[in-house]
RNA sequence: CGAGGCGUGGCUCAGCCCGGUAGAGCACCUGCUUUGGGAGCAGGGGGUCGCAGGUUCAAAUCCUGCCGCCUCGACCA
């Protein structure tokens, strides 16, 4: 590993590549697009997945698996979906040594196979709702790709649920987007704006979708979650309906929602600094790393065994603890690779400190050093990451307001988006068409329409005309 | 698909113009000395120069064709 990594302000890109390569997150696939997730970056994600799994569960969801293959035809049964995702799917034409009676497609999303089976499943009101979710990978095939943003193959959850009323469909719709936006925000410390996604960024099928949105430390959107209301849409291309209390026939309404490992790129590029990585404690593979130092072997002795002792200390109190021993790399090596690999808090532990019964303490986000005694370091640990979690969603918190802006007319904002980026809260008419012209001017696009909307939305930032709404522009991965 | 660029040890690249023993840094291995912010010295292993043809006494180097990758545009969690 070679030293340091392209600075954020020489070119974030390349920081960012830099860093995922670096601090072992991911590799290159040898196929176009394709990625290799390193045990470190895995683990990340099945700390996203714990997370989020728990929050589902939570919510009544329970989760099954659904095949990769999909028979072509079914991709066509909704006119939209088949539009959208037509162009991006891999197609299996031959298997077993002969061509294949019937192409498969590699599921892009899997509403298709999922609303096959639905037929099956639903039959009265009492089957309702059917709250189901699946960890999965699945393969979109996109020109551009980068490491966790947009790869060919990715790892994801999605969601697919089935309700007897619209309303219910669209609550279900609503309380997912807020479980992401707590997870965004409790988990990985990443602020983010809840809101309603255009007409010409809804997903293929659905009647609306929503999304969160957060900001990236280049001042460019990530869309971090989706979830689709998607009305009676695929029920009624599969020919899903239920018997109402009424003993009538009714399509059934259904809710998609997913998040995929795009969520690793989001927080890498949410908290991260030119030493590399900064986790947040509640998805860090390991929240504290330990460097022992001594010289000989009397030293390494006393030193290993305050070290151990430390350790199970940490480990009684729920940290997860990396003890970094390895004696063919010195000291200062451990320090910088931790600190690329983005660990919280590290603790060095040396002679000095056992005579002295403390150990240095340096925390990632600030670099903030402090000597603190061994008694009690170990039962102050989980308050302390606490205090961390807290202070770099506060920081990233700060940032995104610091770079959010209000453009009162086009030429304004024209010039913040060339000149200072960031996210502009403006008012827009509704109009596709205008959506379309501002995003050639500009290159930014309607993130989404926040809930959180002010009374009066004000003029339209292109046409002049009174706005339907205020919307978030900005540039986006 | 349109426009540029690049393929040489694991990685980053030099060598190519002007044909003649395949190199450097990093990484790796061994030994000794080291270890509180990317250790030092000594020794060592590793390359069909993307592939296939051609020119030549001789090709990493010149010519032709093919393949792959990267960057920029049209698609997107």
């Amino acid at each position: 590993m070679s030293k340091g990594v392209t600075k954020q302000r020489d070119d974030f890109s390349r920081w960012y590549t830099d860093v995922v390569q670096k601090a072992e997150l991911a590799d290159y696939g040898p196929v176009k697009g394709t990625m290799v997730i390193r045990p470190y970056g895995y683990a990340i994600w099945e700390a996203i997945q714990g997370g989020l799994d728990g929050l589902f569960k939570a919510t009544g969801h329970v989760n099954a698996y659904f095949p990769m293959f999909i028979p072509e035809s079914f991709l066509k049964k909704e006119a939209d979906h088949v539009e959208g995702f037509a162009p991006e799917v891999a197609v299996v034409t031959h298997a077993g040594g002969k061509e294949l009676e019937e192409p498969l497609v590699v599921r892009p999303t899997s509403e298709t196979i999922i609303w096959h089976m639905y037929k099956k499943w639903i039959s009265s009101y009492r089957d309702l709702p059917l709250l189901i979710n699946q960890w999965a990978n699945v393969v979109r095939w996109e020109m551009r790709t980068r490491l966790f943003l947009r790869t060919t193959e990715f790892l994801w959850q999605e969601g697919h649920t089935a309700h007897a009323t619209p309303e219910e469909a669209e609550e279900e719709t609503q309380r997912m987007l807020n479980v992401y936006k707590t997870f965004a925000e409790e988990w990985m410390a990443m602020p983010v704006i809840t809101g309603r996604k255009s007409e010409s960024e809804k997903f293929a099928g659905a009647v609306a979708t929503y999304s969160i949105e957060a900001m990236m430390r280049d001042t460019r959107a990530l869309q971090a979650g989706t979830s689709h209301n998607l009305g009676q849409n695929f029920a009624k291309a599969f020919d899903v309906t239920f018997q109402n209390q009424n003993n009538e026939p009714e399509f059934v309404y259904a809710t998609s929602w997913g998040v995929s490992t795009r969520l690793i790129g989001g927080v890498i590029m949410t908290h991260g600094d030119d030493k590399g990585l900064i986790l947040p404690p509640k998805v860090a593979p390991y929240q504290v790393v330990i460097i022992p130092i001594f010289r000989d072997s009397d030293q390494k002795k006393s030193v290993m065994a305050e070290v151990y002792k430390l350790t199970s200390g940490l480990r009684e109190n729920g940290v997860r603890v990396k003890v970094d021993d390895d004696e063919t790399s010195s000291p200062g090596f451990k320090f910088n690779e931790w600190e690329m690999r983005g660990v919280p808090v590290r603790i060095e532990l040396g002679p000095k400190d056992v005579e002295k019964q403390q150990a240095v303490l340096v925390t990632r986000y600030n670099g903030e050093k402090s000597f603190l005694p061994l008694k009690g370091l170990a039962a102050s640990m989980p308050d302390r990451l606490a205090n961390v979690q807290q202070a770099i969603f506060d920081r990233a918190l700060k940032f995104r307001e610091d770079n959010t802006h209000h453009a009162n007319s086009w030429e304004e904002f024209q010039s913040i988006i060339s000149e200072k980026g960031g996210f502009i809260r403006a008012g827009w008419n509704g109009d596709a068409a205008v959506e379309e012209k501002i995003k050639e001017a500009t290159k930014a696009t309607v993130r989404n329409i926040p809930f959180d909307q002010p009374d009066d939305p004000g003029k339209c930032i292109f046409t002049g005309e009174p706005a339907k709404y205020e919307v978030i522009f900005a540039k986006s991965y």
